[in-house]
DNA sequence: GGATGTTGTCGTCGGACTGACGATAAGCGT
DNA sequence: ACGCTTATCGTCAGTCCGACGACAACATCC
Protein backbone atom coordinates (compact mmCIF):
# COMPACT_ATOMS: atom_id res chain seq x y z
CA UNK A 1 0.00 0.00 0.00
CA UNK A 2 2.77 2.60 -0.89
CA UNK A 3 2.19 5.24 -2.46
CA UNK A 4 0.21 4.74 -6.21
CA UNK A 5 -0.94 6.69 -8.97
CA UNK A 6 -4.45 5.61 -9.86
CA UNK A 7 -4.22 6.15 -13.80
CA UNK A 8 -1.15 4.13 -13.76
CA UNK A 9 -3.67 1.08 -13.45
CA UNK A 10 -6.19 -0.31 -15.65
CA UNK A 11 -9.71 0.06 -15.32
CA UNK A 12 -10.69 -3.66 -13.30
CA UNK A 13 -14.69 -4.07 -13.27
CA UNK A 14 -16.09 -5.29 -9.88
CA UNK A 15 -19.02 -7.33 -10.23
CA UNK A 16 -20.96 -9.46 -7.76
CA UNK A 17 -22.28 -12.70 -9.01
CA UNK A 18 -24.55 -14.87 -6.80
CA UNK A 19 -24.90 -18.85 -5.81
CA UNK A 20 -28.61 -19.03 -4.74
CA UNK A 21 -28.99 -22.44 -3.49
CA UNK A 22 -32.42 -23.69 -2.41
CA UNK A 23 -33.86 -27.54 -1.65
CA UNK A 24 -37.07 -28.43 -4.21
CA UNK A 25 -38.74 -31.78 -3.88
CA UNK A 26 -35.49 -33.09 -2.42
CA UNK A 27 -33.01 -31.40 -4.75
CA UNK A 28 -30.25 -29.05 -4.15
CA UNK A 29 -31.15 -26.19 -7.28
CA UNK A 30 -29.61 -23.65 -7.96
CA UNK A 31 -30.82 -20.01 -9.66
CA UNK A 32 -29.74 -19.97 -13.32
CA UNK A 33 -29.97 -17.20 -15.95
CA UNK A 34 -29.35 -18.05 -19.84
CA UNK A 35 -27.24 -15.58 -21.18
CA UNK A 36 -28.23 -13.41 -24.35
CA UNK A 37 -25.62 -12.35 -25.28
CA UNK A 38 -21.45 -12.93 -26.21
CA UNK A 39 -19.17 -14.37 -24.63
CA UNK A 40 -20.81 -17.64 -23.93
CA UNK A 41 -24.31 -16.74 -25.53
CA UNK A 42 -26.93 -19.48 -24.97
CA UNK A 43 -24.89 -21.01 -22.09
CA UNK A 44 -26.11 -20.55 -18.35
CA UNK A 45 -24.67 -18.61 -15.84
CA UNK A 46 -25.24 -17.28 -12.32
CA UNK A 47 -26.81 -14.64 -11.74
CA UNK A 48 -24.98 -11.26 -11.23
CA UNK A 49 -23.69 -7.43 -11.87
CA UNK A 50 -22.21 -4.68 -11.73
CA UNK A 51 -20.74 -2.65 -8.23
CA UNK A 52 -22.65 0.39 -8.43
CA UNK A 53 -19.81 3.56 -7.14
CA UNK A 54 -21.64 4.36 -3.53
CA UNK A 55 -22.60 0.38 -2.68
CA UNK A 56 -21.16 -1.64 -0.57
CA UNK A 57 -20.21 -5.54 -1.65
CA UNK A 58 -22.91 -7.10 0.49
CA UNK A 59 -25.30 -4.41 -0.82
CA UNK A 60 -24.83 -4.97 -4.27
CA UNK A 61 -25.08 -8.81 -3.69
CA UNK A 62 -28.80 -8.14 -1.90
CA UNK A 63 -29.65 -6.15 -4.79
CA UNK A 64 -29.41 -7.84 -7.11
CA UNK A 65 -31.00 -11.41 -4.85
CA UNK A 66 -33.95 -9.45 -4.41
CA UNK A 67 -33.88 -8.31 -8.62
CA UNK A 68 -33.67 -11.80 -9.58
CA UNK A 69 -35.26 -13.68 -7.25
CA UNK A 70 -38.61 -10.96 -6.62
CA UNK A 71 -37.90 -12.05 -2.15
CA UNK A 72 -38.07 -9.49 -0.30
CA UNK A 73 -34.31 -8.11 0.86
CA UNK A 74 -33.32 -9.21 4.48
CA UNK A 75 -35.89 -12.95 3.64
CA UNK A 76 -32.91 -15.08 2.94
CA UNK A 77 -29.36 -15.79 3.86
CA UNK A 78 -26.71 -14.18 2.39
CA UNK A 79 -22.92 -13.68 2.55
CA UNK A 80 -19.93 -13.45 0.77
CA UNK A 81 -18.23 -16.60 -0.35
CA UNK A 82 -14.91 -15.57 -2.41
CA UNK A 83 -13.51 -13.40 -5.19
CA UNK A 84 -12.47 -14.70 -8.73
CA UNK A 85 -9.75 -12.16 -10.41
CA UNK A 86 -8.10 -14.62 -13.26
CA UNK A 87 -6.95 -12.11 -15.81
CA UNK A 88 -8.60 -14.12 -18.64
CA UNK A 89 -11.78 -15.28 -16.88
CA UNK A 90 -14.10 -12.95 -19.15
CA UNK A 91 -12.64 -12.07 -22.57
CA UNK A 92 -14.19 -8.51 -23.13
CA UNK A 93 -11.99 -6.60 -20.19
CA UNK A 94 -10.33 -7.17 -16.68
CA UNK A 95 -13.38 -8.31 -14.43
CA UNK A 96 -13.14 -8.98 -10.59
CA UNK A 97 -16.36 -10.74 -9.64
CA UNK A 98 -16.98 -11.22 -5.56
CA UNK A 99 -19.47 -14.08 -5.21
CA UNK A 100 -21.71 -14.30 -2.68
CA UNK A 101 -23.95 -17.27 -1.58
CA UNK A 102 -27.25 -16.91 -0.76
CA UNK A 103 -30.05 -19.75 0.67
CA UNK A 104 -33.76 -19.36 0.06
CA UNK A 105 -36.80 -20.86 1.37
CA UNK A 106 -40.01 -21.46 -0.80
CA UNK A 107 -38.99 -19.50 -3.92
CA UNK A 108 -41.04 -18.31 -6.72
CA UNK A 109 -40.78 -19.56 -10.28
CA UNK A 110 -38.58 -16.76 -11.36
CA UNK A 111 -40.58 -15.02 -14.58
CA UNK A 112 -41.90 -11.67 -13.86
CA UNK A 113 -38.09 -10.61 -13.21
CA UNK A 114 -37.06 -7.94 -15.48
CA UNK A 115 -34.45 -8.95 -17.77
CA UNK A 116 -34.73 -12.69 -15.71
CA UNK A 117 -36.90 -13.88 -18.26
CA UNK A 118 -34.38 -16.89 -19.10
CA UNK A 119 -34.03 -17.41 -14.94
CA UNK A 120 -34.66 -20.89 -13.57
CA UNK A 121 -34.43 -22.92 -10.86
CA UNK A 122 -32.12 -26.18 -11.65
CA UNK A 123 -31.06 -29.15 -9.86
CA UNK A 124 -27.48 -28.37 -9.42
CA UNK A 125 -26.46 -31.60 -11.11
CA UNK A 126 -28.03 -30.55 -14.07
CA UNK A 127 -26.19 -27.39 -14.49
CA UNK A 128 -22.46 -29.01 -13.85
CA UNK A 129 -20.59 -28.65 -15.48
CA UNK A 130 -21.31 -26.23 -18.41
CA UNK A 131 -22.02 -22.97 -16.69
CA UNK A 132 -20.28 -19.57 -18.30
CA UNK A 133 -17.12 -18.13 -17.68
CA UNK A 134 -15.85 -19.81 -14.51
CA UNK A 135 -18.96 -20.35 -12.82
CA UNK A 136 -18.97 -23.75 -12.87
CA UNK A 137 -16.10 -22.99 -9.82
CA UNK A 138 -17.66 -21.06 -8.38
CA UNK A 139 -20.94 -22.90 -8.10
CA UNK A 140 -18.94 -26.05 -7.10
CA UNK A 141 -17.58 -23.76 -4.06
CA UNK A 142 -20.51 -22.67 -3.30
CA UNK A 143 -22.12 -25.68 -2.61
CA UNK A 144 -18.98 -27.15 -1.15
CA UNK A 145 -19.25 -23.90 1.94
CA UNK A 146 -23.25 -24.82 2.66
CA UNK A 147 -22.47 -28.35 2.89
CA UNK A 148 -19.62 -27.83 5.39
CA UNK A 149 -21.70 -24.73 7.30
CA UNK A 150 -24.85 -27.28 7.30
CA UNK A 151 -22.76 -29.48 9.85
CA UNK A 152 -21.84 -26.61 12.40
CA UNK A 153 -23.94 -23.71 12.15
CA UNK A 154 -27.93 -23.82 12.19
CA UNK A 155 -28.34 -22.99 8.32
CA UNK A 156 -29.89 -25.67 7.44
CA UNK A 157 -33.19 -23.71 8.88
CA UNK A 158 -32.82 -20.99 6.40
CA UNK A 159 -33.82 -23.53 3.51
CA UNK A 160 -37.00 -24.30 5.54
CA UNK A 161 -40.26 -22.06 5.35
CA UNK A 162 -41.32 -20.43 9.03
CA UNK A 163 -43.21 -23.09 10.69
CA UNK A 164 -41.18 -26.28 9.44
CA UNK A 165 -41.01 -30.06 10.29
CA UNK A 166 -38.15 -32.06 11.84
CA UNK A 167 -38.47 -33.98 8.58
CA UNK A 168 -38.61 -31.41 6.12
CA UNK A 169 -35.57 -30.21 7.65
CA UNK A 170 -33.99 -33.53 7.66
CA UNK A 171 -34.79 -33.68 3.53
CA UNK A 172 -32.56 -30.54 3.63
CA UNK A 173 -29.53 -32.35 4.86
CA UNK A 174 -30.23 -35.30 2.89
CA UNK A 175 -30.76 -32.61 -0.29
CA UNK A 176 -27.42 -30.87 0.27
CA UNK A 177 -25.26 -33.51 1.73
CA UNK A 178 -26.66 -35.95 -0.74
CA UNK A 179 -26.93 -38.79 1.59
CA UNK A 180 -29.84 -40.68 3.62
CA UNK A 181 -29.70 -39.91 7.70
CA UNK A 182 -31.42 -41.78 9.99
CA UNK A 183 -34.89 -39.91 10.87
CA UNK A 184 -34.39 -41.44 14.34
CA UNK A 185 -31.40 -40.46 15.21
CA UNK A 186 -31.38 -37.18 13.00
CA UNK A 187 -34.71 -36.58 15.55
CA UNK A 188 -32.62 -36.58 18.53
CA UNK A 189 -29.63 -34.63 17.40
CA UNK A 190 -31.59 -31.72 16.48
CA UNK A 191 -34.38 -31.61 19.02
CA UNK A 192 -31.20 -31.54 21.52
CA UNK A 193 -28.83 -29.15 20.30
CA UNK A 194 -29.55 -25.92 22.46
CA UNK A 195 -31.00 -22.84 20.51
CA UNK A 196 -31.36 -24.51 17.26
CA UNK A 197 -35.27 -25.24 17.29
CA UNK A 198 -38.37 -24.00 19.14
CA UNK A 199 -41.47 -25.83 19.35
CA UNK A 200 -44.17 -23.58 17.95
CA UNK A 201 -46.95 -25.73 20.01
CA UNK A 202 -48.68 -26.42 16.62
CA UNK A 203 -48.57 -29.77 14.76
CA UNK A 204 -49.23 -30.59 10.89
CA UNK A 205 -50.16 -33.65 9.33
CA UNK A 206 -49.15 -32.12 5.67
CA UNK A 207 -46.36 -34.76 5.63
CA UNK A 208 -48.97 -38.01 6.10
CA UNK A 209 -48.40 -40.32 8.99
CA UNK A 210 -48.71 -39.62 12.50
CA UNK A 211 -49.30 -35.94 13.30
CA UNK A 212 -45.41 -33.74 13.39
CA UNK A 213 -44.63 -31.11 15.60
CA UNK A 214 -44.11 -27.33 14.23
CA UNK A 215 -40.53 -25.69 14.70
CA UNK A 216 -39.30 -22.04 13.65
CA UNK A 217 -35.69 -21.63 14.16
CA UNK A 218 -34.32 -20.81 17.60
CA UNK A 219 -31.51 -17.93 18.60
CA UNK A 220 -28.36 -20.17 18.01
CA UNK A 221 -26.14 -19.56 15.21
CA UNK A 222 -23.62 -21.94 16.14
CA UNK A 223 -24.55 -25.55 16.88
CA UNK A 224 -23.32 -27.14 19.72
CA UNK A 225 -22.61 -30.25 19.33
CA UNK A 226 -22.02 -30.00 15.67
CA UNK A 227 -24.31 -32.41 13.49
CA UNK A 228 -21.11 -34.38 11.47
CA UNK A 229 -21.78 -36.38 8.99
CA UNK A 230 -19.71 -39.70 8.78
CA UNK A 231 -17.10 -39.37 7.45
CA UNK A 232 -16.90 -39.88 3.79
CA UNK B 1 -24.18 -10.33 -15.65
CA UNK B 2 -27.15 -8.46 -18.89
CA UNK B 3 -25.01 -6.53 -21.47
CA UNK B 4 -23.31 -3.61 -19.99
CA UNK B 5 -20.77 -0.56 -21.29
CA UNK B 6 -17.29 -0.35 -19.21
CA UNK B 7 -17.13 2.99 -19.78
CA UNK B 8 -20.32 3.78 -18.06
CA UNK B 9 -18.80 2.61 -14.93
CA UNK B 10 -16.36 4.08 -12.87
CA UNK B 11 -12.64 3.10 -12.73
CA UNK B 12 -12.22 0.40 -9.57
CA UNK B 13 -8.45 -0.03 -7.98
CA UNK B 14 -8.20 -3.66 -6.94
CA UNK B 15 -5.64 -4.24 -4.38
CA UNK B 16 -4.43 -7.31 -2.03
CA UNK B 17 -4.07 -7.04 1.71
CA UNK B 18 -1.96 -9.38 3.59
CA UNK B 19 -2.80 -10.67 7.12
CA UNK B 20 0.45 -12.75 7.40
CA UNK B 21 0.74 -14.71 10.79
CA UNK B 22 3.44 -16.13 13.21
CA UNK B 23 3.98 -17.44 16.18
CA UNK B 24 6.80 -15.89 17.97
CA UNK B 25 7.74 -17.10 21.78
CA UNK B 26 4.18 -17.96 22.28
CA UNK B 27 2.45 -15.14 20.69
CA UNK B 28 0.34 -15.05 18.04
CA UNK B 29 2.06 -12.30 15.39
CA UNK B 30 1.26 -10.58 12.47
CA UNK B 31 3.09 -8.59 9.47
CA UNK B 32 2.57 -4.91 9.88
CA UNK B 33 3.78 -2.11 8.48
CA UNK B 34 3.95 1.96 9.16
CA UNK B 35 2.13 4.18 6.73
CA UNK B 36 4.68 7.31 5.46
CA UNK B 37 1.69 8.82 3.52
CA UNK B 38 -1.87 9.85 4.36
CA UNK B 39 -3.86 8.47 4.40
CA UNK B 40 -3.64 7.49 7.77
CA UNK B 41 -0.21 8.60 7.63
CA UNK B 42 1.98 7.33 10.46
CA UNK B 43 -0.35 4.21 11.65
CA UNK B 44 0.45 0.73 11.18
CA UNK B 45 -1.52 -0.81 8.54
CA UNK B 46 -1.40 -4.83 6.75
CA UNK B 47 0.99 -5.43 3.95
CA UNK B 48 -0.84 -5.21 0.35
CA UNK B 49 -0.55 -3.82 -3.46
CA UNK B 50 -1.90 -3.17 -6.15
CA UNK B 51 -3.24 -6.25 -8.77
CA UNK B 52 -1.29 -6.17 -12.09
CA UNK B 53 -3.05 -6.27 -15.32
CA UNK B 54 -1.75 -10.12 -15.94
CA UNK B 55 -1.98 -11.26 -12.44
CA UNK B 56 -4.79 -13.41 -10.84
CA UNK B 57 -5.30 -12.26 -7.10
CA UNK B 58 -3.67 -15.11 -5.55
CA UNK B 59 -0.93 -14.62 -7.58
CA UNK B 60 -0.58 -10.92 -6.72
CA UNK B 61 -1.23 -12.11 -2.87
CA UNK B 62 2.05 -14.38 -3.15
CA UNK B 63 4.29 -11.79 -5.14
CA UNK B 64 3.35 -9.48 -2.08
CA UNK B 65 4.46 -11.79 0.47
CA UNK B 66 7.70 -12.67 -0.79
CA UNK B 67 8.33 -9.34 -1.38
CA UNK B 68 7.27 -8.05 2.22
CA UNK B 69 8.52 -11.30 3.79
CA UNK B 70 11.27 -12.22 1.87
CA UNK B 71 10.48 -15.59 2.09
CA UNK B 72 10.72 -17.81 -1.26
CA UNK B 73 6.91 -18.28 -2.83
CA UNK B 74 5.49 -21.60 -2.13
CA UNK B 75 7.28 -21.70 1.64
CA UNK B 76 3.89 -20.53 3.63
CA UNK B 77 0.16 -21.36 3.41
CA UNK B 78 -1.35 -18.53 1.44
CA UNK B 79 -5.57 -18.67 1.15
CA UNK B 80 -7.79 -15.97 0.23
CA UNK B 81 -9.43 -14.61 3.24
CA UNK B 82 -12.52 -12.30 2.06
CA UNK B 83 -12.97 -8.92 0.02
CA UNK B 84 -13.94 -5.72 1.63
CA UNK B 85 -15.29 -2.83 -0.54
CA UNK B 86 -16.73 -0.05 1.29
CA UNK B 87 -17.06 2.60 -0.61
CA UNK B 88 -15.31 5.15 1.75
CA UNK B 89 -13.05 2.74 3.09
CA UNK B 90 -10.14 4.35 1.09
CA UNK B 91 -10.71 8.46 1.05
CA UNK B 92 -8.96 8.88 -2.08
CA UNK B 93 -11.14 6.55 -4.73
CA UNK B 94 -13.10 3.24 -4.76
CA UNK B 95 -10.81 0.74 -3.56
CA UNK B 96 -11.49 -2.78 -3.14
CA UNK B 97 -9.37 -5.12 -1.33
CA UNK B 98 -8.90 -9.16 -2.00
CA UNK B 99 -7.48 -9.71 1.51
CA UNK B 100 -5.59 -12.95 2.09
CA UNK B 101 -4.25 -14.93 5.07
CA UNK B 102 -0.81 -15.90 5.21
CA UNK B 103 0.85 -18.34 7.60
CA UNK B 104 4.43 -18.62 8.02
CA UNK B 105 7.02 -20.33 10.31
CA UNK B 106 10.34 -18.90 11.68
CA UNK B 107 10.26 -15.73 9.72
CA UNK B 108 13.18 -13.13 9.27
CA UNK B 109 13.06 -10.08 11.10
CA UNK B 110 11.95 -7.80 8.21
CA UNK B 111 14.45 -5.01 7.29
CA UNK B 112 16.31 -5.60 4.33
CA UNK B 113 12.63 -5.51 2.16
CA UNK B 114 12.16 -2.73 -0.71
CA UNK B 115 10.09 -0.22 1.13
CA UNK B 116 9.14 -2.44 3.84
CA UNK B 117 11.66 -0.93 5.87
CA UNK B 118 8.82 -0.04 8.94
CA UNK B 119 7.40 -3.50 8.93
CA UNK B 120 7.90 -5.05 11.93
CA UNK B 121 5.87 -8.36 13.59
CA UNK B 122 3.45 -7.24 16.42
CA UNK B 123 1.41 -9.45 18.86
CA UNK B 124 -2.11 -8.74 17.42
CA UNK B 125 -3.32 -7.89 20.82
CA UNK B 126 -0.79 -5.29 20.51
CA UNK B 127 -1.75 -3.44 17.24
CA UNK B 128 -5.36 -3.96 18.12
CA UNK B 129 -7.53 -1.85 17.65
CA UNK B 130 -5.40 1.16 15.78
CA UNK B 131 -4.62 -0.22 11.90
CA UNK B 132 -5.56 2.39 9.48
CA UNK B 133 -8.55 1.41 6.79
CA UNK B 134 -10.23 -0.77 7.34
CA UNK B 135 -7.50 -3.20 8.74
CA UNK B 136 -9.12 -3.97 12.20
CA UNK B 137 -12.09 -5.52 10.98
CA UNK B 138 -9.69 -7.61 8.24
CA UNK B 139 -7.45 -8.76 10.98
CA UNK B 140 -9.64 -10.25 13.06
CA UNK B 141 -11.54 -11.72 10.33
CA UNK B 142 -8.37 -13.58 9.39
CA UNK B 143 -7.68 -14.28 13.35
CA UNK B 144 -11.08 -16.40 13.06
CA UNK B 145 -10.43 -17.66 10.31
CA UNK B 146 -6.65 -19.14 11.51
CA UNK B 147 -8.33 -20.35 14.76
CA UNK B 148 -11.39 -22.31 12.74
CA UNK B 149 -9.02 -23.82 10.79
CA UNK B 150 -7.06 -24.96 13.36
CA UNK B 151 -9.98 -27.24 14.88
CA UNK B 152 -10.55 -29.38 12.01
CA UNK B 153 -7.00 -28.73 9.40
CA UNK B 154 -3.63 -29.99 9.64
CA UNK B 155 -2.64 -26.64 9.13
CA UNK B 156 -0.60 -25.76 12.53
CA UNK B 157 1.93 -27.39 10.55
CA UNK B 158 2.36 -24.15 8.96
CA UNK B 159 3.64 -22.65 11.50
CA UNK B 160 6.11 -25.08 12.80
CA UNK B 161 10.09 -25.69 11.29
CA UNK B 162 10.62 -28.73 9.28
CA UNK B 163 11.29 -30.94 12.55
CA UNK B 164 8.80 -29.82 15.11
CA UNK B 165 7.89 -31.16 18.51
CA UNK B 166 4.52 -32.42 19.66
CA UNK B 167 5.27 -29.67 22.53
CA UNK B 168 5.83 -26.76 19.65
CA UNK B 169 3.01 -27.90 17.87
CA UNK B 170 0.93 -27.91 20.97
CA UNK B 171 2.31 -24.35 21.56
CA UNK B 172 1.21 -22.95 18.65
CA UNK B 173 -2.51 -23.85 19.29
CA UNK B 174 -2.10 -22.42 22.15
CA UNK B 175 -1.22 -18.84 21.02
CA UNK B 176 -3.67 -19.24 18.22
CA UNK B 177 -6.44 -20.20 20.29
CA UNK B 178 -5.50 -18.26 23.48
CA UNK B 179 -5.85 -20.96 25.79
CA UNK B 180 -3.78 -23.80 27.98
CA UNK B 181 -4.00 -27.24 26.73
CA UNK B 182 -3.48 -30.67 28.53
CA UNK B 183 -0.19 -31.77 27.19
CA UNK B 184 -1.76 -35.29 27.43
CA UNK B 185 -4.82 -35.21 26.14
CA UNK B 186 -3.33 -33.00 23.43
CA UNK B 187 -0.25 -35.63 22.39
CA UNK B 188 -2.98 -38.72 22.26
CA UNK B 189 -5.33 -36.41 19.94
CA UNK B 190 -2.38 -35.17 17.69
CA UNK B 191 -0.26 -38.52 17.55
CA UNK B 192 -3.50 -40.76 16.63
CA UNK B 193 -5.32 -38.45 14.02
CA UNK B 194 -3.93 -40.23 10.76
CA UNK B 195 -1.88 -38.45 8.43
CA UNK B 196 -1.05 -35.39 10.61
CA UNK B 197 2.17 -36.26 12.01
CA UNK B 198 5.02 -38.57 10.65
CA UNK B 199 7.69 -39.19 12.83
CA UNK B 200 11.12 -38.48 11.68
CA UNK B 201 13.04 -41.15 13.75
CA UNK B 202 15.24 -38.34 15.56
CA UNK B 203 14.69 -36.90 18.93
CA UNK B 204 15.89 -33.52 20.75
CA UNK B 205 16.27 -32.14 24.18
CA UNK B 206 15.76 -28.04 22.59
CA UNK B 207 13.29 -27.78 25.10
CA UNK B 208 15.00 -29.31 28.16
CA UNK B 209 14.27 -32.24 29.98
CA UNK B 210 13.30 -35.88 28.00
CA UNK B 211 14.23 -35.79 24.40
CA UNK B 212 11.45 -35.88 22.32
CA UNK B 213 10.28 -36.94 18.87
CA UNK B 214 10.69 -35.04 15.95
CA UNK B 215 8.19 -34.73 13.56
CA UNK B 216 7.08 -33.19 9.93
CA UNK B 217 3.90 -32.72 8.56
CA UNK B 218 2.16 -35.55 7.25
CA UNK B 219 -0.02 -35.99 4.00
CA UNK B 220 -3.27 -34.89 5.93
CA UNK B 221 -4.98 -31.85 4.97
CA UNK B 222 -8.38 -32.55 6.93
CA UNK B 223 -8.26 -33.97 10.74
CA UNK B 224 -10.40 -37.01 11.27
CA UNK B 225 -11.02 -36.33 14.21
CA UNK B 226 -10.79 -32.54 14.29
CA UNK B 227 -9.38 -31.15 17.37
CA UNK B 228 -11.90 -29.28 19.15
CA UNK B 229 -11.72 -26.28 21.71
CA UNK B 230 -13.31 -26.67 24.53
CA UNK B 231 -17.04 -24.66 24.10
CA UNK B 232 -16.37 -21.58 25.07
C1' DG C 1 26.62 -40.52 41.81
C1' DG C 2 22.27 -39.46 43.67
C1' DA C 3 18.59 -36.04 44.44
C1' DT C 4 15.76 -32.96 42.01
C1' DG C 5 13.46 -30.60 38.38
C1' DT C 6 11.72 -30.55 33.72
C1' DT C 7 9.57 -32.31 29.92
C1' DG C 8 7.73 -36.24 27.05
C1' DT C 9 4.85 -40.34 26.66
C1' DC C 10 1.60 -43.98 28.00
C1' DG C 11 -2.67 -45.48 30.81
C1' DT C 12 -6.97 -45.29 33.21
C1' DC C 13 -11.51 -43.87 34.25
C1' DG C 14 -16.14 -41.87 33.99
C1' DG C 15 -19.06 -39.13 31.10
C1' DA C 16 -20.85 -37.61 26.65
C1' DC C 17 -21.98 -38.52 22.13
C1' DT C 18 -22.87 -41.63 18.00
C1' DG C 19 -24.77 -44.94 14.84
C1' DA C 20 -27.70 -49.01 14.46
C1' DC C 21 -31.62 -50.44 15.53
C1' DG C 22 -36.40 -51.87 18.16
C1' DA C 23 -40.72 -50.25 19.95
C1' DT C 24 -44.58 -47.36 20.34
C1' DA C 25 -47.74 -43.33 19.09
C1' DA C 26 -51.02 -41.11 16.26
C1' DG C 27 -52.81 -39.74 12.27
C1' DC C 28 -55.04 -41.44 7.34
C1' DG C 29 -57.77 -44.30 3.91
C1' DT C 30 -60.41 -48.43 3.13
C1' DA D 1 -61.09 -52.49 12.72
C1' DC D 2 -57.10 -52.91 9.92
C1' DG D 3 -53.15 -51.77 7.68
C1' DC D 4 -50.11 -47.93 6.03
C1' DT D 5 -47.39 -43.99 6.93
C1' DT D 6 -44.78 -40.99 9.54
C1' DA D 7 -43.25 -39.15 14.26
C1' DT D 8 -41.08 -39.84 18.49
C1' DC D 9 -38.90 -42.24 22.38
C1' DG D 10 -35.55 -45.92 24.12
C1' DT D 11 -31.75 -49.12 24.26
C1' DC D 12 -27.15 -50.66 23.60
C1' DA D 13 -22.42 -51.02 22.40
C1' DG D 14 -18.62 -48.52 20.59
C1' DT D 15 -15.90 -44.22 20.37
C1' DC D 16 -14.15 -40.03 21.80
C1' DC D 17 -13.13 -36.63 25.39
C1' DG D 18 -11.32 -34.26 29.48
C1' DA D 19 -9.17 -34.91 34.01
C1' DC D 20 -5.67 -36.88 35.91
C1' DG D 21 -1.98 -40.54 37.62
C1' DA D 22 2.23 -42.83 36.51
C1' DC D 23 6.49 -43.43 34.54
C1' DA D 24 10.59 -42.42 31.36
C1' DA D 25 14.58 -39.90 30.04
C1' DC D 26 17.21 -36.14 29.94
C1' DA D 27 19.98 -31.75 32.55
C1' DT D 28 21.68 -29.63 36.62
C1' DC D 29 23.13 -29.02 41.18
C1' DC D 30 24.86 -30.71 45.23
Amino acid sequence: MAGYDPSAFPAVAVTVDLVVLTVRNGALCVLVVRRGEDPFAGREALPGGFVRPDEDLLAAAARELAEETGLAPGTAHLEQLASYGAPDRDPRMRVVTVAHLALVADPPDPQAGTDAAAARWAPVDEVLPGLAFDHDRVLRDGVDRARAKLEYTALAASFCRAGFTVAELRRVYEAVWGRPLDPRNFHRKVTSAAGFLEATGETTTRDGGRPAQLYRRGPATLLHPPLLRADS
